[in-house]
DNA sequence: TGAGAGAGCGCC
DNA sequence: AAAGGGCGCTCTCTCA
């Protein structure tokens, strides 16, 4: 057997199981089940098919419960969204029954918002979910699957076939992180929130700390209250002072020369940390000593993940303190180094960019180059190029770093005219940016007609830069994501191979990803992450020069990683 | 009273 | 760290 369609029925541990060759077509009959757990735990023992599953994320949590693990999948929902992006057709449903209605010429229906969908089944209870024009769902799984894989040959992007196995593989590692869940000592971070807020409050009351630095504030504008979280409060207080200011933000309260000012950063910063993390964070989040959330496989335009949940991917530093490893464990925390610039230095195939992103600092190179050596001038050049740096005085080092590396230069900058045109921009494994907005179209089609004022032609211009600004920082960020969803995948395998015995993904960060082990395999999961980001490269970008360290540091404590 | 916009800030 | 794109989250404030 080589593959292996699974479909749950809703409200049931029955569910249906058909065999397909590699073409997607059936190898027998549908097979009703009544315990779909254990049929797919026998058969991923007997011969471990690749799994065909409408969405990993719906049925994989259940089978981790009763520790069946998958070793291969396809994921029909996420593998629909690169498909439907790649022709033109970004934001349609991408759910079995949108890409069955699709199939079938029939009316498409609309994905269902997770709560939505909590909310109409506890309004109609056991109701199996019904497909347009009452199919079997088991059968629109066979025929969507078929009708992907015709679809994926039709494509002349050969890496979005990498980009759909790695996907899928990353959509079961976004469960099996949620049931691992990354260690969290509540002790620790109590002793943070302590230690920074004061004693705990009772509900509702602002800490001791907070209420301190709030009377510090109001003192400094001679006693009158002012409310430190609200912005229009702060920037009429400053105003009445002699001060006036058009924003609350940090940085612009950072260059005022008065004594609210402290007391004010001071409140922010700890404000924040009581809202967003503190002991409220705490309970709605941390169960059995593990932080939880929900990962949104590619839930990101350029293909980055998302969470649900807890602000997992905004973890302040001041609270990972409280991540530390179990007895007898100990954390592999690995983050590539300069991601985004070795990127484009092998996307773009530029030769010299690839020689220099030999090295392990890459700014340090690239200022030997083209800067004199100066590496600050060197970092501000590469930065700008890859975000379209608009300020002025990025643009004489940029012109340098274009002088020195037109080739990577010419690479970002024609995604760019692609943006600002209307047009779509992939990454190199063929994840597709959205088409224009509507206020693009709106402003380009008004900034086009005769008579169109100075306004319009204006405004025209700055939207088509946003969008240049955005296709060009697309084309690597998206690029840097297909990157890390192959590494997942390769590392993911390494470990069910078994090279490093107990030691599983806890975290994922955009470029960084944190394990947690047992002590005696810590260096074999440091190798594995490290082994994994070369196999990255390679499946990428072939025999390229640039080099992409990903070392694994290994520590008891997430706050001594950095 | 609740929804939704806007401001602000955390992370990469 | 840069500085720009992207997010999630919480707070205030307004309006129905």
């Amino acid at each position: 057997m080589v593959r292996c369609v699974v479909v749950p029925e809703q409200d049931s541990d029955a569910g249906w199981v058909r065999a397909l060759d590699d073409a997607g077509q059936p190898l027998g009959p549908v097979e009703k089940v009544d315990d779909l757990v254990r049929a797919v735990a026998d058969r991923e023992r007997a011969d471990g098919p690749r799994w065909v599953l409408p969405a990993a994320g719906d049925l994989y949590p259940r089978l981790l419960e009763a520790d069946v693990v998958l070793r291969r999948c396809v994921d029909l929902t996420l593998t629909e969204g690169l498909l439907i992006a790649y022709a033109g057709n970004w934001g349609a449903p991408r759910s079995l029954a949108a890409a069955w209605a699709r199939l079938m010429g029939l009316p498409v229906p609309d994905d269902a918002a997770p709560a939505a969908r909590q909310a109409q089944q506890a309004l109609f209870g056991a109701r199996v979910t019904e497909l347009p024009g009452g199919a079997a769902p088991v059968d629109a799984a066979v025929a969507v699957h078929a009708d992907q894989l015709r679809r994926l040959a039709a494509v002349p992007q050969s890496g979005l076939h990498l980009l759909v196995a790695a996907e899928s593989a990353s959509a079961l590692v976004a469960a099996e992180m949620t049931r691992a869940g990354l260690p969290w000592r509540v002790d620790v971070h109590h002793a943070v929130l302590a230690e920074l807020l004061g004693p705990r409050p009772p509900a509702g009351l602002p800490p001791r700390r907070l209420t301190e630095l709030a009377d510090q504030v109001a003192a400094a504008f001679d006693g009158r209250r002012v409310n430190p979280d609200s912005p229009a409060d702060v920037v009429q207080a400053f105003t009445r002072a002699g001060l006036p200011i058009s924003s609350a933000r940090s940085h612009v309260l950072r260059r005022l020369d008065h004594p609210a000012v402290a007391p004010l950063l001071e409140y922010k910063e700890l404000a924040r940390l009581h809202a967003a993390n503190g002991w409220a964070w705490l309970e709605t989040w941390i169960r059995d000593g593990r932080f939880r959330p929900d990962w949104i496989v590619g839930g990101v335009v350029s293909g980055r993940w998302a969470t649900r949940g807890g602000g997992a991917l905004q973890i302040p530093h001041a609270v990972r303190r409280a991540v530390i490893a179990d007895p007898g464990h100990q954390l592999i925390v690995a983050d590539a180094a300069q991601l985004e610039p070795r990127i484009l230095a092998a996307l773009a195939g530029d030769d010299r960019m690839a020689e220099a992103a030999a090295a392990t600092d890459l700014y340090s190179a690239l200022a030997a180059v083209a800067f004199d050596g100066d590496r600050s001038r060197a970092k501000v050049a590469m930065l700008g190029t890859l975000y379209g740096a608009t300020s002025g005085d990025a643009a004489p080092v940029i012109g340098a770093l274009r002088r020195r590396f037109p080739v990577a230069v010419a690479y970002v900058e024609a995604a760019a005219r692609d943006g600002e045109t209307g047009r779509v921009v992939r990454s190199l494994l063929g994840r597709t940016c959205p088409p224009p907005s509507r206020g693009w179209q709106e402003a380009q089609e008004r900034a086009s007609l005769p008579g169109a004022s100075a306004a319009d032609q204006s405004r025209a211009r700055q939207t088509a830069r946003d969008r240049g600004r955005f296709t060009r920082n697309f084309v690597v960020q998206a690029t840097a994501a297909d990157w890390t969803a192959v590494l997942l995948a390769a590392l993911r395998r390494r470990l069910l191979a078994g090279v490093a015995p107990g030691a599983e993904i806890v975290f994922f960060q955009h470029d960084e990803v944190v394990l947690h082990c047992p002590d005696e395999v810590a260096t074999e999961a440091a190798g594995a992450a490290q082994e994994a980001a070369q196999e990255a490269t390679r499946l990428l970008f072939g025999s390229t020069p640039v080099r992409f360290p990903f070392e694994g540091r290994i520590v008891r404590n997430y706050a001594d990683a950095k």
